[in-house]
DNA sequence: TTTGTATTATAAGCTGTGCTTATAATAGTT
DNA sequence: AACTATTATAAGCACAGCTTATAATACAAA
């Protein structure tokens, strides 16, 4: 009777485990050592006297009592964060962790992140980027930017998930290319480099040209493949080429005339933008702020 | 953020303070100090930027946030308790602690209860008597019997209250007294004294002399005022004159004839008889090996 | 008033839980 | 077989979170 006031600590740890199913990723939730994990979860374990998760091979599962006791965790303790967050709510000053793709971070939003900065010194921005989905809450993220057809269904239960707008995507390439040779119709641009990612998803070459009514592609052996959209413009600017890119991410070279976008084909597939985060989060007052200013900074600069 | 840990246990003795409008009393349910749950709400208050209790003269009212806290903590705590003790529900042997009226547990419980131990040895039981209806939950009490017309108004919020018989209430005195007077009619007992509770409650002379159509008890002065009806009936087998009592309390002496009933006119209230307890209590395997025992115990008893 | 009782608040200091670091064990992967 | 990525176990230390002690407060009774 006298451990159930520990029991709780123990619970919030294994509802962290038992939704990573992993000791590891839970202990880097909690800022904590695995071994810490580890022990509690050992303590649980005895405390209630049964196995709460079974070892099979690699993978880490629940056992009956152990998935009885995280669906009961989960809510309980949503119940209290939600309303701990309502009452604690933070005002505008503070912190902000946000999370987007290599190439949104990189040619977006640090360019224009002084303005920001200088209208809101009071918030505290704190950038990184990832080429995959993160965990939100495993790495303590206010907002995530995320682009593209499968966000809504990669959205983690509890998040909200807000459309914010779309961008055609076009081949470009270097004005200097562009004045060396020439490209009029799609299939000239089978004259050059052609440089893709390396998981283009949705945005792929084959597709574009499917839908400009080319074949001749298939045939076509100056590929290079990059890791980042941002690493694919990089190399586009220095004259390799043609890449694939949604507009808002070279908007500026165009009007400075360092890109052009000599075949104006959109891709069949537009880029849709998503704002992912914690509708009951605490900074969310922090966090609308900085949203209004992301969507009106996007729609002011994509019209000029 | 790293504070989200201690929270927790935070908001456990909170909700327990809460409740009882009290620190002590929540410290005392917690097994801590008073010291250490007026640090624990003050480290609270400060971690939420909130106040949550106001203090009106001697009362300790929630503010409405802490209202709002308190009812997400039942919440939460709720659907943890319960699933924790569904998880580690314990078997048969162990403790259990219960609690009754004086009378009940002196007279009626504990020289029946070798009769369980010998049956169930595995069982530890733990017997409290108090006149008030305790707080089970303070006082980590398994099971409450309880007595009368207003168990089921006082029963605290989610434990169950379970009817299983109930008694006449007669007026008896010793046979030694009955030998000395003589008892015909319900006035006959005027000539002597006439032990009372402090609190009768429903059970009371008054209401007994009108039922029995007497009014001259008004001027009857010879009564004795006694704190439990156990009291009341050791002063009765001494020969101190009548008391009112439910009758499977001394339903022994009668067939022994230390006692009789030379006016066998019941009290117009019976006794009804409760057992309180928590239905989702980790224990409640073994507590209903208690009660089943109980039950037929007092009916096979009150038969003979 | 004063005195007494029952609270909560605050201070200071000690104790033992709950970490950390380090290392072993295990399983899967190349 | 060597390597990587886990979890398990051991040992030891630091500081969170108690305890005790005392002050402050509020009310009730004399």
């Amino acid at each position: 009777m006298e451990k159930a006031l520990r029991n709780l600590n123990l619970l919030r740890s294994f509802e962290c485990a038992a939704r990573h199913h992993s000791y590891s990723k839970a202990a880097s939730e909690l800022y904590i050592s695995q071994a810490a994990v580890s022990q509690q979860m050992r303590q649980l374990e005895a405390a209630l006297g049964s196995q709460l998760f079974i070892r099979k091979g690699k993978q880490m599962l629940l056992t009956q009592k152990g998935q009885a006791l995280f669906e009961a965790s989960q809510q309980a303790f949503g119940i209290l964060q939600k309303c701990v967050n309502e009452i604690k709510e933070e005002g505008i000053p503070g912190k902000l962790t946000i999370t987007s793709t290599q190439a949104f971070t990189a040619l977006w939003l640090m360019p224009k992140l002084h303005k920001f900065s200088e209208k809101y010194p009071e918030i505290e921005i704190r950038v990184l980027s990832s080429s995959a989905f993160d965990d939100l809450k495993q790495q303590h993220i206010d907002l995530a930017i995320r682009f593209g057809t499968s966000v809504t269904d990669n959205t983690d239960p509890g998040f909200s998930c807000e459309y914010f707008g779309e961008d055609p995507v076009y081949p470009v390439c270097s004005a200097q290319l562009a004045k060396t040779l020439n490209f009029d119709v799609p299939s000239d641009l089978l004259q050059t480099w052609l440089v893709s990612l390396e998981n283009p998803g949705a945005y792929d070459w084959p597709s574009w040209f499917e839908h400009a009514g080319i074949t001749a592609y298939r045939e076509h052996r100056r590929w290079t493949q990059v890791h980042s959209t941002d690493m694919a413009l990089n190399a586009v600017v220095s004259g390799h080429g043609f890449t694939l890119a949604a507009r808002y991410l070279y908007a500026q070279q165009i009007n400075s005339g360092q890109l052009v976008m000599p075949v104006v084909i959109a891709h069949p597939n537009v880029v849709k933008r998503y704002l992912v985060f914690d509708p009951n989060s605490a900074k969310i007052a922090r966090l609308r702020v900085f949203m209004q200013w992301l969507k009106t900074e996007i729609d002011t600069s994509s019209e000029s």
